[in-house]
DNA sequence: TGTTTGACCGGTC
DNA sequence: CGACCGGCCAAAC
């Protein structure tokens, strides 16, 4: 039975808080973990709505090629590498380098 | 209620 | 290596 907490977007929102400082993610590892598997574009709509929300840090969720797709949602587009960069994580040219060093499975790290 | 779209992914050409 | 296509699921129109 669903309720209002339990849309999808908030599931999303929830896994993205979990990201610990100075770690990435991807959409479709979120989906996965969600058990929407494939559906990684899913996510990406639930984070065009996450703006809204005070503690998502969405600049922690890129996409498989460590590329920051999302940079364009930001207020800036700098803010989302320059956190990364801030967390210590190397951003070069709009991609996360060493991704797969940085790389936060929320399926490796979390239980249902 | 049906169509369109989207911060994606994977495989193919 | 770059470009193209299909699929996947949910929200918005």
């Amino acid at each position: 039975m669903k309720t209002d907490r339990d849309n999808f977007f908030d599931l999303v929102y929830q896994v993205v808080r979990l990201v610990p400082r100075g770690r990435v993610t991807t959409y479709g590892a979120i989906a996965n973990y969600l058990g929407a598997k494939g559906s990684a574009r899913v996510v990406g709509y639930a984070m065009n709505a996450a703006h809204i929300l005070p503690d998502v840090p969405a600049h922690r969720v890129v996409n498989r090629q460590g590329l920051l797709t999302g940079k364009h949602h930001f207020r800036t587009s700098n803010e989302m590498a320059d956190r990364l960069k801030e967390e210590g994580i190397t951003v070069k040219e709009d991609c996360v380098q060493d991704f797969a060093t940085f790389f936060w499975d929320p399926a490796l790290h979390l239980d249902f």
